[in-house]
DNA sequence: TTAATTATAGACCGATCGTCTAATTAATTG
DNA sequence: CAATTAATTAGACGATCGGTCTATAATTAA
């Protein structure tokens, strides 16, 4: 009787699985080119074709490395989110600065790649939350738990500035939290609508001065 | 020299337009059927097909009434940003209520609405904002306007409730209304998102406790 | 009636969509 | 080398899209 534990004994014959080679180039490149497109023009709209001209890859790959579009934009949206995230801890987890101003120098950073990719590309997660009525039912709690680890770095932040004294004591670090995730989504969209920074600048100015200790 | 303003000195032959002779107006039907769908699901995902079979009106008629999709969308922006108007005047001039309310009021009003359609309709204006990278150059002045209409309207009741000492003194109420719709965007979107309507009332109470007079 | 105009009806087109199958290429063993 | 197996490529496929087109029904003046 046989246990599957075991590796095999001899090896097999034939070209071996991928696994133990390569780095699967093209898969990333197509990830890439999704996160452009999909930042861009958002799930639904977003054409295979388009995604895979950027790169030059042949259609018939991306069903090889991808079992549906629907898959594909799981993928996409995992490696934004885990893009994001580290941005998000270079900025928030940074005690070389006071915790106000880290959320500063995140939003500065988010402004300068807007205005980067000329108001075109816009926050791929709040993209995808718009048209959440046509997508597959599969993203909603993917997006909804992408939006609570974010917050979680927020509160985290601003519970640094309220230990410092740098906002009122009486703020509510969760809700406030969930508030600025609320209403940055609505900065970057009006952001790209007036292909300005001004709202992003407007909406962070706003905040803080609405949360600073007097 | 024939003056353009007089009317015909005697009828035109021919069958007359609808609008004269029948209640039941096919353009008017479609630019509902319209609403509902770009509302649902934005512009570019919408199907003239899926619009039309919703009231019964096949193809031919839509390129009678709509010289194309993007002329559609124009008509039905306009409805829905005259339909939206009238709502926010109903609450934010109903001066038997004090100012504040009246924005509470309106976002009762809006909550109650996005309930009603199941989470599944959003904001038509935030909509199309989301996906402007992707519409007809056109749609853009048109949003940006819409948000300015909507902008008076709650700075003209921000005014009110600083004159009514409702609201700290020194707020910048233009300022202020702007951010008001950058946030309302942002938290119509999570709330579809997460099918429930506590971001919008964390939204509003947030927004108003950051400005109330203490 | 006939002429003129509006409105309905749906077939049709080229383009594009996501998906799938077959063929080719690459890698390994005997 | 040949055989074998997996990885990858190539493009056909049917469905559907927005948009156009011609035909015809409906309505009214002349």
């Amino acid at each position: 009787m046989e246990n599957k534990l075991n590796q095999q004994p001899k090896p097999r014959r034939g070209r071996p699985p991928k696994s133990s080679r390569d780095g699967s180039d093209t898969r990333a490149m197509l990830i890439r080119s999704g996160v452009a497109v999909l930042t861009e023009s958002g799930f639904a709209t977003a054409g295979i074709d388009g995604i895979l001209k950027n790169v030059g890859v042949p259609k018939g790959s991306f069903y090889h490395y991808f079992k549906s579009k629907e898959d594909f934009g799981h993928a996409v949206v995992d490696s934004y989110a885990k893009y994001f995230a580290a941005k998000l801890d270079k900025y928030l987890l940074d005690d070389t600065v006071p915790p106000l101003q880290r959320i500063m120098n995140f939003s500065n950073d988010a402004k300068q790649g807007i205005v980067k990719f000329e108001f075109k590309r816009g926050c791929l997660v709040g993209n995808l939350g718009q048209e959440i009525a046509i997508l597959p039912e599969s993203y909603r709690l993917k997006l909804q738990d992408i939006f609570i680890v974010w917050q979680i770095k927020i509160e985290n932040c601003l519970l640094a500035a309220k230990q410092n004294s740098e906002i009122k004591a009486d703020v509510n670090c969760i809700q406030l939290a969930e508030y600025f995730w609320i209403g940055w989504e609505g900065a970057v969209m009006r952001a790209r609508l007036l292909e300005s920074v001004q709202p992003l600048d407007l909406y962070i100015d706003t905040f803080v001065s609405s949360i600073i200790a007097n």
